[in-house]
DNA sequence: CGTTCAGTTGACCATGATCAAGAGTGGTGG
DNA sequence: CCACCACTCTTGATCATGGTCAACTGAACG
């Protein structure tokens, strides 16, 4: 089986040998190991090298100072952790352990190497930043306009769909280390009204979760309940057949104004 | 005074002579104008050019099918709108015009002749994106843990400060566009209760908002109630010089364990 | 001059928050 | 090995923020 990192990269774009050569040599370096809830690192901090996911799960997080905490994102195995260092100077967000993690961490000098020597991963790697993006985008759909029935089952399925693009899950089962305090965080609703609404998804058996274990013996049914449609992870290499082009700029939905013109 | 889309990557990088001139060309180009309320590209169409703004407001929206919206990031002159073209195949969420827009479109091979022909623009580019992905980070800690007086002074600050980077700021005064309604998409609430809001925030006297026009009597004191905080923004040529660093990875905030290990 | 849209107000309602308490579970140290 | 502690999960009662529905005003524009 390939690393999660290479069936990531191949999920994006095309390798070539070389290409899986160094990606390879990447996931072979040493990895370190941070335990559970841990922070990798905080706020403020001027990081030093990008983070790849070996193992376990992390997330990504905001605070206020009154302590209120919101997860943006989870990185799970393949998943870089944010190409901040490259750029920015400092973190504008935490990223913590969830579970133990395996992490490698690449330095300011391999990073620009690889970047020099493979288009094929630098591609990979812009691709990579504009997905998390567009998941960036729906989680402010999630939490702006879902109810908490709907976020909570989003978060199910794209988490599921997530781990299965790099190997994670074995039928309609895999992992899910996630509390449902850290549910809360990610969707912006009190633990104990998380506790409520997994009651209820349990319920009408659309999910199965226990030991921290998740089983989904409905996964249609919880997408249409989560409202939720997979576009916006760009898991194409799968759907690439799917290319009907649609017609250019028309109206707005809701305010709009029909004084036309080019 | 120079163009908005020079002064925003001035913020980012240090731009040569030539950079510079490129910048200047690209902004000269022939600029298409969108009239307010139409879409420039909707989720879905495969968008054959990245768009600069030159004049006006736009909006990136996404919506549910049972016409729920909402509005993930606002653009404003000197912002260049997603580089999805450049890399994924379709767009993944909406572009509409909240008031008149021009734009120039760059398409992809002029695209990619700057981007070879200049590393502190590609650099500025990078950044750009960054940049963009924490604003959308910080509007996932917006809609998810703010109220709604909250969530509202801090649009105000923000849309403010980045009005404020390309110069289109008088003092504590400058152009908004948006309806209530808009601010509603935007902040996840109902324009009802966003009205209701806003005269809370008139009364505070915090902001003066009539004829689309905002005025900031107190911008101290908006930040305050809105808890905003610039740093997200990275508008960091201004503020360099606070360079500290931060000590290492400590616990994470809320729920740890504290087992530590290497 | 009428239509349309943004803004405003009031009455009422519901989703989800808050507070509090207790049960089950796993890890740690004595 | 067992006792304790901390955390996760669970449940109930009550509350509040913000949503829904509806009607009306005023301004802009054709």
């Amino acid at each position: 089986m390939p690393n999660a990192l290479t069936r990531r990269f191949e999920e994006y774009v095309v390798l070539g040998d070389r290409d899986r050569a160094v990606l390879a040599r990447i996931s072979s370096l040493p990895a370190r190991t941070i335990s559970a809830r841990r922070n990798l690192i905080r706020e403020g901090d001027c990081p030093q090298a990008v983070y790849l996911i070996m193992e376990g799960w992390a997330c990504q997080y905001r605070e206020l100072d009154d302590g209120r905490r919101q997860i943006v994102d989870f990185a799970i195995p393949g998943d870089l952790c944010d190409l901040n260092l490259f750029i920015l100077d400092r973190m504008d967000h935490s990223i913590g352990a969830i579970t133990r993690l395996k992490v490698v961490e690449i330095g300011r000098e391999t990073f620009h190497k690889i970047v020099a020597s493979s288009p094929a991963i630098t591609s990979a790697l812009w691709w990579q930043e504009l997905v998390s993006k567009s998941i960036h985008r729906e989680w402010i759909l999630n939490v702006g306009q879902r109810r908490a029935l709907e976020r909570i089952a989003h978060l199910f399925c794209e988490m599921f769909l997530r781990l299965e693009s790099v190997g994670l899950t074995e039928g309609f089962c895999c992992e899910w280390p996630l509390t449902q305090n850290d549910i809360a965080d990610a969707t912006g609703l009190t633990a104990v009204h998380v506790n409520r609404t997994l009651q209820q998804l349990r319920q009408m058996e659309l999910i199965d979760l226990a030991n921290r274990r998740l089983k989904i013996p409905d996964m249609a049914g919880l997408q249409i309940v989560g409202r939720f449609n997979a576009d916006y992870l760009h898991h194409h290499r799968n759907a690439r057949h799917t290319d009907r082009t649609r017609a250019g700029s028309d109206f707005m939905p809701v305010p709009m104004v029909a004084t036309g013109e080019a």
